[in-house]
DNA sequence: CATCACTTGTGCAATTTATGCACAAGTGCA
DNA sequence: TGCACTTGTGCATAAATTGCACAAGTGATG
């Protein structure tokens, strides 16, 4: 094998540069400065010892080598990006989901047995964290965030805006009831962002001081305690479905708000691919049981 | 202009990973490790979000999207390499020389017309300089370089070893002749290196303590003052032949020796251009009386 | 079953390449 | 003459590439 590629980061600023026969409009389409496609092509004309351009008034003019030179080069490109490009039609692949853990842990993962069904030729990656992915750095191509208020700032689809109710395991209070002295006497848990007890006794009418513990502790942590038994779980109950259902959590309050939503972001570039977008619209498919409206 | 290309390097690691299905055998094609050859090709996957190779017991296979897309790339790479190479098979093109500058000076210079007209379509970038030019960083396309003795540790081909003899303007010394009192007279002018005036002495069997002058200066300079009646010159016979033929110099005595040469150092990879080619072989041809032998 | 050869993966740090900013120089036009 | 537009370059920063050393896995062999 005896080929021998230029350096091909310069020879993409060269077959900008040649279609243009302009280094500043070049440097507009690959987003960099001028001042790196000239650099650029100097390099490349350099290293091969050949004028690529010669100086024109405005602009650069190419030279009858570099003019065919760019003839060979900007088919040889477009086939690697339709290449590329064709990667995304591939229905098949590698999906990576970012997602809030307790979204994750209690409505994705039970829906994996039916995905693998529905879509085999997918591989679903599950990423549990409340580290928000880079989706322009690549680290998901799908990312289901949970906003404490209103909407996210991106772009995005609304997966879940469930009402919040408390929930505590089967005979954790009397008659599974949550009553005022309750509010005094057990560990009110919830995820450790504002305290949202505060705004469910104002609903409830209920004129109590609620204390603020001192110990923080995420959605899904919090959670796991109250199916355990060790306090009242305040939240949303698309979360809380998948245990009510199994009978280890049951609603000890007919008072509940809204507040807080679950959403789902598409990466840019990934969610051209074929594969990422049916991953996008199966979930919301499956979830749409979880908002109102 | 909506093409996306991905990654190019990484690209390249990909096909060549592709062809062998094994990244060792990748890494030593491009010279790199295998390490870097995983992360490109990983990083890739994940940014196109599919699964380009699958483990294999020794090393990786390709996946059907692997194959597909290797069928793809590597043709285009293929146009790519053939397309820069045939820059090379042009006649045409900038040649860089780096030249020691006496020799730059006068023997190159004065052969820059019938240059012209041999090699039309060649543009000569001289560069008269003392440093040693990088041709492995493409500072240069050839070399010249002198020898103070024997051969360079390079390859290089040999353009001169023309004897040295002392010069001096005509009528600067009387009937033109070095003698013996001149040594201690007149300023005795060579290159800034070892003092060549011992050795001449020797040969010429003058037993006389040649003086070292506290000044330094290099060739082209001590010649320049020689054709201006400033001293008597030490030096190869190659450099002073143009002034000797305009009579601004004369030899003022026929005991020479040989030491010294100099050589044309070709850069491995511009070498390969046929215009280099072509000029390493016309400066060849033009310097064959330089030479002994 | 243990050992070895071969292969890829990854933390960490060093090296190389790419890039932007700010200024300079050149050209054409009003 | 001044302005708009364009490319070139010193200097410094940012990003990408890379190697080293180790780890883990697999298959073959004795």
């Amino acid at each position: 094998m005896s080929r021998t590629l230029p350096p091909l980061n310069a020879l993409r600023a060269f077959e900008a540069a040649a279609r243009y026969e302009s280094f500043s409009r070049a440097a507009e389409e690959l987003g960099v400065s001028h001042s790196a496609i000239s650099r650029h092509v100097r390099g490349l004309e350099a290293r091969l010892g050949v004028h690529l351009f010669r100086d024109a008034s405005r602009g650069v003019a190419l030279t009858a080598e570099g003019a065919h030179y760019l003839a060979r080069i900007t088919p040889a490109f477009d086939v690697i990006g339709e290449a590329t490009e064709g990667l995304a039609d591939a229905p098949a692949g590698r999906v990576v989901v970012n997602s809030e853990p307790v979204f994750a842990a209690k409505i994705v993962v039970p829906l994996m047995a039916k995905f693998q069904r529905d879509l085999p030729d997918v591989e679903l990656r599950l990423v549990g964290s409340n580290d928000l992915a880079d989706l322009d750095r690549y680290e998901a191509d799908l990312a289901i965030r949970y906003a404490k208020t209103g909407r996210l700032n991106e772009p995005s689809d609304l997966l879940s805006d469930a009402p919040i109710y408390p929930f505590a395991a089967p005979g954790y209070l009397r008659d599974d009831v949550l009553r005022p002295e309750h509010l005094t006497e057990v560990p009110l848990l919830r995820d450790r962002g504002p305290n949202i007890w505060i705004d469910w006794t104002a609903h409830a009418g209920f004129d109590v001081d609620v204390p603020d513990p001192p110990w923080r502790m995420r959605a899904a942590l919090a959670l796991e305690m109250a199916v355990h038994g060790a306090g009242v779980y305040l939240g949303a109950s698309d979360v809380t479905h998948l245990d009510e259902t199994a009978g280890r959590l049951v609603r000890v309050s007919d008072v509940g708000f809204r507040q807080g939503s679950f959403h789902l972001l598409t990466s840019g570039q990934a969610g051209r691919r074929k594969a990422v977008r049916s991953v996008r619209a199966w979930l919301l498919d499956h979830t749409t049981a979880l908002r109102s409206g």
